[in-house]
DNA sequence: TATGAATGAGGCTTCATTCAT
DNA sequence: AATGAATGAAGCCTCATTCAT
């Protein structure tokens, strides 16, 4: 009598994890990680409490799935700008201009200017890809030499403050123009020293 | 609902103040801001529960309280670090400075590598402070001309990455001399485009 | 945080609302509205704290639904008691009779003798029935002419008054002739001024 | 050096417990006795929290004393209305007139419609005196005989009930005639029953 | 006497989580 | 798998009251 659970309960639990996890990016810009409790995520669903427990073990769950997701959409981005790039030139202004992209796209106004924290599996991964590029760019001679771990962490520094200034505003170009050139100047200063 | 006979009373008003910011620092520090609560603070001090809020409000007036305190400490040593600056090495060399040894000094082992959240009253005013600095020394020839606001946005992203580096262990002049150099070279390139 | 293994799942949601609503009753009588606290009220249950609150927001809210049941009860009882009457005479015994009766039934000796408050929409719509229904039976010629909101309010405040002697051991039938002959002679008195 | 304790001070102690009866008068009819905390009246006054407690040991004693202060004006008054009543007519009029002038002069809109609770023993020593007044009246042949209890009862109910119209704006006067002809006309015929 | 900070019991409520249906 | 009522630990906070000054 029961019709036999064809694709359409695979689709179903499908959509309510992606359900949950919309649920809660909304939540959690609004309320903050800290402010937000499982409650939040499941009234702003309309799923049953119960529900929730069949896809995530707790809030910090989804957050890391949140996290990751963003990793997930951006890396293969920045790994693309990165990997046709010839000249140091390029290798930053792609770099950049492909983050900053994807902030000025999925940026939401929210009540918490919540810095994103960057200690996930794949936020991780994203870095050490990052520093791995760089070591190996420098080895091609496209960047000049420099502490590839303290360049990681200064474009990386560099890229999450203008994002912010992305976020109120500014331009995409102004600002990948301003941050190529900074870097610019500034690696082959370092490479001299 | 019955007082017990205390003795508390040799501690003065600063004193319960200061040993409930005391408290809270280092529960946030092992739990973040997400996972502290007014609870634990309490628990962490020989005081009364209500005793808390004699002092403040919320969990998070307390770490509001103590983020000023942070750039109270900091912000005169910048400016200081900054006031004799009478070449562009000299001011970032010293700006650098300052900060990385702040950090290496009351750097705590955190389990939770929380960022400090920038938006407090007192922050904001030491990054506007900064800016203007930057522009007062872009007018006296100091610094060359450059955007003044990505300018700060840069350095501030560039000095909280590296200082990450500096809790890992790294060296505090090591990174200065890093941090100098590559903001000498970016800025001389940004002032010839 | 855990939940304990349960087995309460035998009783019904209404069956739930019952208990609150008697414990409540019984601890209302005891420590008066002002003295009570859910706590009471719970502690009075063998259900959880937080199960109160899946059926009451407050203190407050079980206490307009106690009196709204009282009023729910008591209603119908006068409202019959009014119908078949067809001289002021048995308009007014069987009124008073009614409600006596309805206090003796129901009064339980409490600590506190706080006085039913008034202001329940159930009660206040009780009482604007009275109203209407007096203003009828002047209509028909039943009840001699009088001020018909005053009158109301003199039989209430006779009425609860006597009530407080029915509480305290009163016959019935007694405090009835007594509060009818009072109005009969009174309403005619008063129509005839 | 201390000047002697004049009669300054027992001024400023007599202030005092005036200060904190009438800032409970204010708390009291805002909040209602259940809502309103000792907090509440003291934070009503300019005094510190401990000094309350030099003249009340609780919420609940400056309630009594309040309801005893109204009780201790208005007990003269309505003796006074009583004492030269030659006829049941005066003795009924004066009386409840007396008793509708004090609400109409001392009832302050409140956001509790809170009944005066009659426990207190200023109050029960009202009604007492007024059911020994009666007796003395009946005795006298200036009341008809009826159960004095129960009349002193009725005479209350309608009392307070009909104080609740004054409150809302009705006329002295003409409460005051309504309520004296409906107990002459009453008590006439009770003591033909 | 007056003050007001400290106390800690205990009020109110929400929370994460389970589990019978 | 989905539901949602029940649970009770534990959060938050206010309260009455004391007592050193």
């Amino acid at each position: 009598m029961e019709p036999k659970p064809s694709g359409r309960r695979e689709l179903t639990k499908a959509q309510n994890r992606e359900t949950i996890l919309a649920a809660a990016r909304q939540v959690f810009a609004q309320l903050g990680l800290a402010g937000a409790t499982v409650r939040d995520v499941i009234r702003a669903t309309p799923l049953a409490s119960g529900t929730f427990y069949n896809y995530f073990k707790s809030k910090e769950e989804v957050y890391q799935a949140l996290r990751d997701e963003v990793a997930l959409r951006l890396r293969p981005r920045l790994r693309e700008a990165r990997a046709g790039a010839d000249s140091a030139e390029t290798f930053l202004a792609q770099s950049f201009r492909a983050f900053f992209q994807f902030v000025a796209e999925n940026h939401q106004p929210s009540a918490e200017p919540e810095r994103l924290r960057m200690d996930s599996p794949e936020v991780l991964a994203g870095f050490a890809e990052l520093k791995q590029d760089i070591e190996e760019a420098q080895a091609r001679g496209v960047l000049p030499p420099a502490d590839a771990a303290s360049l990681t962490a200064a474009l990386v520094g560099v890229a999450f403050e203008l994002a912010e200034r992305i976020k109120a505003g500014a331009d995409v170009e102004e600002m990948t123009l301003f941050a190529t050139q900074l870097f610019l100047g500034g690696m082959n200063a370092l490479s001299k020293a």
